[in-house]
RNA sequence: UGGCCCGUAGUUCAACUGGCGGAACGCCUGGUUUUGGUCCAGGAGGUUGCAGGUUCAAGUCCUGCCGGGCCAGCCA
C-alpha cells in the first residue's frame, strides 16, 4: 500500500476554512461552485495542476460543482488546438471525463454587452477616444494621481451611441475603448478607469466575425463568474489588486449580495530547475531547445504524461503541498518522490541493461539456456512471476564493473564475487580490453550451488546486479532526462537560457532488454530493476523514457566524496 | 517616493477562539532485504524576519522597523 502519510493527508487550508465558514453562515445558502478558467493560448503545465486540483477538489468535497470555462476573450492568441489539449490534459489529470461540456466566456459576450450598456446608462462607463499611449500616460503612477480624459464627461446618450457604433464596426482598431468611470486618483491603479472593451477586427475561433469589440479580462471574468453563479472564484496572487474592481462591477450591476461570487487568491506553484511562464515555455519550443510542448523534459501536463508521471502522483502532490498565500518554490525532488511512491506500488519489474558490456561465464555448459523465475512486482503479489532466459553469455551494466574499485563500491571487480539477480553467484576471473584500453568483456565463473540465490556454505556477497541474456535480448534505446536548467531558480536570471543544462537529454541507443519487455504496452511504466522507472514511447519502437531514477545511495556516496 | 499582500527546520506546509513549535520531502545512522530500491527504527536540523509592548503565558494580539512579492497592457 502507498504510505498513508502520502495518501491521506488532512485537507485544510485557508480557502477550505473560508468555504466551510461560508457554508455554516449560509452565505450562498450552502451552495459551493467553482471554476477553472484557462485561456486557450498555450498548454497546461504543473502550475495549472495545482489550480485544477483545488477548484475541482473543493467542488467535490463540498458537494458543489466546478466548471471548466475557457477565458477566450482575446482572438489574437487563442485557438481550438489549445482548447482541445487543455480539455484532454484536465481529464487525464483528474483521471475522469468531465460530466459537463466546457463553457466559454465568449458564450456570454451578449450578456456582457448588455451589462456594459447598463453601466453606460447609469453614467458608470464612457467611450474614450484617446490612444493607448495617452491613456497610459494619463493614468499617472503609484505615487501620482492620474488625470481625467477629456472624453470622460460625455453624456450617457452620446456614450451609448458611440458604443453601439464601436460594436457595429464603425471605428478603426485602437481608435477608442469603453472605460469604466471610477476615479483617476484611486490608490489602486486598477480602479483608474479600467478599459472594458477594445476593438479587434480579428476572427475569433468560436464567434467568428460576429464581434469586433472584445471584453478585457477584468470585465469578462467576474461577469462570467456571476452568470454561472460561481460562489468561490479562486485565482492566483497577482490578481489580488483586481479584487476591488471585481467587486465594484458586481456592485454597480446590482448583483444581489447572496448571489455574488467572491474572489480569493492563493500562491501559484513554482519549481526549482524549471520555468513555468507561458512565454518561456513557448520559447523553449520555438527555439528548438526541446522537441515540442510534450517533450518529456517540459513541465507541461503533456510532457509529464509522456515522461510517465502517473496523474495520481501529481494529484497527491498537489494535495500534499496545500494552499497558502506565501510565494514559494518547491524542490522538484518532492514531486519526484510522489512519482516514485506511486510507481513503486504500481509498476511491474523488468531487467534492462542500458549501457551494456559483455559478461561471459567460462564454466557454463556450452549452449545451455536455463529459465529463471522472476517476481513481477514485489509490492503486489497478484502481478505474478515470469521466466527469464539465462546462459553463459550475458550483458551487464558497464557501471557495475570497476577494474579498480573505489571505497564502498560493492559491485563487480577482478576477483570479487557478486550475485546475478535471479541467477547465480559469479566471480570475476579476468577481463578483455580493446586496443584503447576499454573493457569489452568480463570473464567470470559461476557457482552452480548458488542457484537459489544463496550459498550453501553461508558466504555472503555485498551486491546483486542485473543482467540480460545475449541471444534472447531485445535491442532498443533509452532516453534519460535531467533538469532543463542547471540553477535552482532560472526564472530569476536575466537570461534563463544561458543556464540551460546541455545534458538534459541523453539517448542510449544500444540498450538491451529481457524478452518480457515485449509485454510492456505503449505509455506503460515499468521499473527496470536497479535503474529506475521507464515509460514506453507510444510511437517509436523499443524506445523507453526514463520517468525517474530510483533513490540512489551510491550516487550520494560519490557526491559526498567529491565534495570532500 | 503610494497601495495591497507575505515572512515558522535546507524546501514546502501544520499548530482550534493566546496554552509544552509538528509533518512531509531532503540529509545522516542502524535494521531488514536476491533491487545500494522498498520497508522498519532512530537522529541531526528552529533566536517562529528584527525590536519593543500587552499578558501568568505570544508563532498567534498591538506598535515600529527589515526583507520579499504584486500593481502604471486596449494580456490574462
Amino acid at each position: 500500500m502507498t504510505s498513508d502519510v502520502q495518501q491521506q493527508p488532512k485537507k485544510a487550508d485557508f480557502i477550505r476554512d473560508s468555504v466551510k465558514a461560508d457554508i455554516s453562515s449560509g452565505r450562498h445558502y450552502g451552495r459551493v461552485q467553482t471554476r477553472f478558467p484557462p485561456e486557450p493560448n498555450g498548454y497546461l503545465h504543473v502550475g495549472h495542476a495545482k489550480s485544477i486540483c483545488l477548484n475541482f477538489g473543493i467542488a467535490e468535497e463540498f458537494g458543489g460543482f466546478c466548471n471548466l470555462r475557457f477565458d477566450d476573450t482575446n482572438p489574437e492568441t487563442e485557438s481550438v488546438e489549445f482548447v482541445n489539449s487543455i480539455h484532454h490534459d484536465i481529464e487525464w489529470l483528474l483521471g475522469k471525463t468531465l460530466s459537463k461540456e466546457p463553457l466559454f466566456a465568449s458564450d456570454y459576450f451578449e450578456n456582457m454587452f448588455e451589462w456594459a450598456v447598463t453601466l453606460i446608462k447609469r453614467g458608470k462607463a464612457y467611450v474614450d477616444d484617446q490612444d493607448a499611449a495617452t491613456i497610459s500616460e494619463l493614468r499617472g503612477s503609484y505615487t501620482q494621481a492620474g488625470e481625467n480624459s477629456p472624453f470622460r464627461e460625455r453624456s450617457p446618450e452620446e456614450n451609448l451611441e458611440l458604443f453601439l457604433k464601436m460594436k457595429d464596426g464603425g471605428f478603426a482598431e485602437g481608435s477608442c475603448v469603453l472605460r469604466a468611470k471610477i476615479a483617476m486618483d484611486h490608490e489602486n491603479m486598477n480602479m483608474r478607469d479600467p478599459v472594458l472593451y477594445r476593438i479587434r477586427k480579428k476572427s475569433h475561433f468560436r464567434t467568428g466575425n460576429k464581434w469586433v469589440i472584445y471584453p478585457t479580462y477584468d470585465w469578462a471574468h467576474g461577469q462570467s463568474d456571476a452568470l454561472e453563479k460561481v460562489t468561490h472564484s479562486l485565482c492566483t496572487l497577482e490578481f489580488e489588486s483586481h479584487r476591488l474592481l471585481y467587486d465594484w462591477f458586481l456592485e454597480q450591476l446590482e448583483v444581489p449580495i447572496d448571489q455574488r461570487p467572491y474572489q480569493t487568491e492563493f500562491a501559484r506553484l513554482n519549481f526549482t530547475h524549471t520555468v513555468l511562464s507561458k512565454r518561456l515555455l513557448k520559447k523553449l519550443v520555438e527555439d528548438g531547445v526541446v522537441a515540442g510542448w510534450d517533450d518529456p523534459r517540459m513541465p507541461t501536463i503533456s510532457g509529464l504524461r509522456r515522461r510517465g508521471y502517473p496523474s495520481k502522483s501529481i494529484r497527491n502532490f498537489c494535495q500534499h503541498i496545500g494552499i497558502a498565500k506565501t510565494n514559494s518554490t518547491h524542490e522538484i525532488e518532492l514531486l519526484e518522490s510522489f512519482v516514485r511512491t506511486e510507481l513503486n506500488q504500481s509498476s511491474q519489474r523488468r531487467m534492462a541493461v542500458i549501457d551494456p558490456v559483455r559478461l561471459t561465464i567460462t564454466n557454463w555448459p556450452e549452449g545451455k539456456i536455463e529459465y529463471r523465475t522472476a517476481i513481477n512486482n514485489p509490492e503486489n503479489e497478484s502481478a505474478g512471476t515470469r521466466d527469464i532466459p539465462f546462459s553463459g553469455s550475458l550483458f551487464i551494466e558497464r557501471e557495475d564493473f570497476k577494474e579498480d574499485p573505489p571505497a564502498k563500491f560493492f559491485r563487480l571487480s577482478p576477483g570479487r564475487e557478486v550475485r546475478l539477480r535471479y541467477g547465480y553467484f559469479v566471480t570475476c576471473t579476468d577481463i578483455v580490453k580493446d586496443k584503447s584500453g576499454k573493457v569489452v568483456e568480463i570473464l567470470c565463473t559461476y557457482d552452480p550451488a548458488t542457484s537459489g540465490g544463496k550459498a550453501p556454505d553461508g558466504r555472503k556477497v555485498k551486491a546483486t546486479i542485473h543482467w540480460v541474456e545475449q541471444t534472447n535480448c531485445i535491442k532498443g534505446s533509452v532516453a534519460t532526462y535531467d533538469r532543463l536548467f542547471s540553477s535552482e531558480r532560472p526564472d530569476l536570471l536575466d537570461d534563463p537560457f544561458e543556464d540551460l543544462n546541455k545534458e538534459s537529454l541523453e539517448v542510449l541507443e544500444s540498450a538491451v532488454f529481457e524478452p518480457a519487455v515485449a509485454d510492456v504496452a505503449s505509455n506503460e511504466v515499468v521499473q527496470f530493476e536497479r535503474l529506475g522507472y521507464f515509460c514506453r514511447d507510444e510511437s517509436q519502437v523499443n524506445l523507453f523514457h526514463r520517468t525517474v531514477g530510483l533513490r540512489d545511495e551510491w550516487a550520494n556516496i560519490q557526491k559526498r566524496n567529491k565534495s570532500k
